[in-house]
RNA sequence: GGCGGAGUAGCUCAGUUGGUUAGAGCAAACGGUUCAUACCCGUUAGGUCGCCGGUUCGAGUCCGGCCUCCGCUACCA
């Protein structure tokens, strides 16, 4: 037993059914374990489920399930999401199994042993639904900044002193170039450490549902700390030879789970209890629906299997088929640096071109003509120069982009293929060539033959059911070695040849009359910002709206002349004064950044203008309930707006 | 507000270290071909390479400023 390669990849959430998007980690570390497998690599790849927190408990005790018996049951649809589509996991993990509770324990050991994890006291605000702990002054009108209901929690909790690695993670990040891809997103993980880690929460009350904490059964480990640990625990560890399958090389992600906890936390982990950390971690976009990201509650999701018996009704394929339909649509039109977008429309169009007219009808035609003019054999002939390096060509650029897990550049390289094949075959007609006896004729076939066998190899971690069925109507095992792409041995002079068959049959697609012009397809790629929420029938944007308000509109602002009693600096803000007024006979707060601009002294017994009906909100922790009106000069100063003479206490404005 | 990214043909995007007439795929128009799943091939787009200025013999490609969009992050009320 020699190294292996591991391939992890993040696991889902079990709250709900998978919609396109979800699959798309496991996708991308699919193609990469294929790939991996073929280039000789014993490859090790991970994917599970992520089941504890105290949200799923509520959520099965509020359908009267048992929290093991409603796991159980969504861990297996994801199972089935991902044998369905043909995630060829070695090793599927759920959160709640002995294994992985005994590594989170272990590693909990560890770290508390070593000193990087200390007792405290955390008090403060607790969105139950994420389980997230926030400060006074990130909340938003009393709840979370997405909007959940907090309750204020005060508790002895373990912290993880995530504080003292921001360094020591931040050099590994600036010394791999390769830890974080892509670019874009190692650049936003570095400027989030630069502003300093805070050490954070690792545990919870226990309500009857998580891991216990080691000898400390009345907390539960935090959900996030628990859920990094599967992947390590998937090799085994903490039980000797995990070493064999660890660090990953690869670690797919999400983007939105990248900066605070694959991209930090995780590294922060590892280093901790001393153990090595992978490679590279990538992060993906998200697939949008209509430019907005999917999710249950928009309604606007679209599920993998669904979408593959769609198309198979429609089309007559069976499903591993439509499957890889679905895997080229996500593999080909992903960036990993922004997010895509699906449309059914797209899918169609992507089916056709590329699948149906291409790479189906490059198999089509390759074979009728080995039938109609050398006899159904691979030909003797040596293949054609410009073949041979067409598709060394290909190869070379898959292997290029793979080696930085650009998965939709490898897809390319392959299609490329394809599409040079198109043109050598017209440019050497072999149809002409058989009128005259040329000799040339079963050269041609041959190098028209070894470019398809080729395509099949480079498709095949990406549509791995497509290259079975090529390898089949050729007659042939697979091509599962990537090295014996573009052997002789590959395409064996003297094989009998199988019939021809569709793959991919024609979708019909009606042409819509010739709306090309007036109606740009609602704006799929970039919905302008809509300010009605729910329904939206037929938009019709009145485009000057933004620009200009009515009197009505003014008339909302409750403008009125106040005076500052009191201004002392917030505590810990820079910029910030925190400034008693009085509102005709209504005390008030405001916190106001004019602090560069003003001392107290100056700002005391003064009389301003505020905005009197502002929603209160908490700058730095404080309350402010008002905002006061200023100008802004070229350095960025403020300039309190004062009334010209004085004004009656708490007159209105307007 | 700070940091980062993007703005190239109708659409989706490529464009290495600055260099001759700025590319691909799809869509559209026209033409060709018949081996093939009405498929494939060729031609056509006259694109101010977001705007302005600068460096240079020469810039989509470097520098400065500005505009728009996006991402991350805030002591923005």
């Amino acid at each position: 037993m020699g190294q292996f390669t591991t391939v992890c990849t993040a696991i889902p959430y079990v709250n709900s059914v998978p919609h396109i998007g979800n699959i798309l980690t496991d996708l991308c570390g699919d193609v990469t374990a294929r790939y991996l497998r073929m280039r000789g690599d014993q490859v090790f790849f991970q994917v599970g489920t992520d089941e504890n927190g105290l949200k799923i408990k509520e959520s099965a005790e509020a359908q009267g399930r048992d929290p093991y018996e409603f796991v159980a049951e969504i861990a297996q649809r994801f199972r089935d999401i991902f044998d369905a589509t043909g995630i060829s996991y070695d090793d599927f993990i759920r959160t709640t199994e002995p294994r992985h509770v005994a590594a989170c324990q272990a590693l909990f050991r560890t770290l508390r042993d070593n000193g990087h994890i200390y007792l405290g006291t955390y008090e403060g605000w607790y969105d139950v639904s994420t389980e997230t702990f926030f400060r006074e002054e990130e909340l938003k009108d009393g709840k979370s900044p997405d909007g959940n209901e907090v309750r204020w929690v005060s508790e002895d909790n373990y912290f993880f002193r995530l504080s003292a690695f921001s360094d020591r993670v931040l050099a590994h990040i600036e010394s791999n170039p390769n830890f974080i891809r892509p670019e874009n997103r190692r650049n936003e993980v570095i400027s989030f450490i630069k502003q300093g880690l805070r050490d954070i929460c690792i545990t919870r009350k226990n309500p009857g549902w998580g891991i216990p904490v080691p000898d400390q059964p009345e907390l539960v480990i935090y959900v996030w700390f628990d859920a990094v640990i599967n992947y390590i625990a998937s090799t085994g560890y903490p039980n000797p030879g995990f070493e064999a399958k660890w660090p990953p090389a690869v670690q797919w992600v999400g983007k939105d789970i990248l900066t605070r906890f694959h991209a930090t936390l995780w590294p922060a982990m590892l280093m901790a209890a001393d153990l090595p950390i992978f490679d590279t971690v990538v992060a993906h976009g998200w697939v949008l629906l209509s430019g907005e990201k999917m999710s249950k509650s928009r309604g606007n999701v679209v599920r993998p299997l669904e979408l593959a018996d769609e198309l198979s009704s429609r089309t007559g394929i069976s499903q591993p088929i439509a499957v890889d339909a679905l895997r080229h649509f996500l593999t080909a039109t992903m960036a990993l640096e922004a997010d895509s977008s699906f449309s059914y429309e797209e899918f169609d169009f992507r089916y056709n071109a590329d699948l149906a007219n291409d790479i189906g009808n490059a198999l089509n035609r390759s074979l009728s003509m080995a039938h109609r003019f050398a006899e159904g054999i691979v030909p003797a002939s040596p293949v054609e120069a410009e073949a041979e390096e067409a598709v060394r060509g290909a190869k070379l650029e898959y292997e290029i982009a793979m080696a930085d897990y650009r998965i939709p550049a490898a897809s390319a390289a392959a299609f490329g293929l394809i599409r040079w094949l198109g043109k050598y075959t017209d440019s050497r007609a072999p149809w002409a060539l058989a009128k005259t006896n040329d000799p040339a004729l079963p050269g041609v076939i041959r190098s028209m033959l070894h470019a398809v066998r080729a395509a099949e190899g480079l498709v095949r971690p990406m549509l791995p059911s497509t290259a079975d069925a090529i390898a089949a109507q050729f007659g042939l095992p697979p091509l599962s070695e990537w090295d014996a792409i573009g052997s002789e041995e590959s395409l064996p002079v003297g094989h009998a040849l199988g019939q021809p068959q569709p793959i991919f049959p024609r979708l019909e697609i009606e042409k819509k009359a010739a709306p090309a012009k007036s109606a740009p397809k609602a704006e799929k790629t970039k919905p302008m910002p809509e300010a009605t929420p729910e329904t939206k029938p037929a938009p019709n944007p009145a485009p000057a709206a933004d620009e200009q308000i009515t009197i009505d509109d003014f008339l909302k602002v409750k403008l009125r002349v106040a005076r500052i009693v009191e201004a002392e600096p917030v505590e810990g803000a820079d910029k910030l004064y925190k400034l008693q007024i009085v509102v005709g006979e209504e005390p008030r707060q405001l916190v106001a950044g004019i602090r560069k601009s003003y001392t107290p002294e100056e700002l005391i017994g003064r009389q301003i203008v505020v905005v009197a009906n502002l929603k209160p909100a908490k700058l730095r922790g404080v309350e402010s309930q008002g905002m006061l009106l200023a100008a802004t000069d070229e350095t960025g100063a403020a300039i309190l707006l004062m009334p010209d003479r004085e004004a009656p206490e708490g007159a209105t404005v307007r």
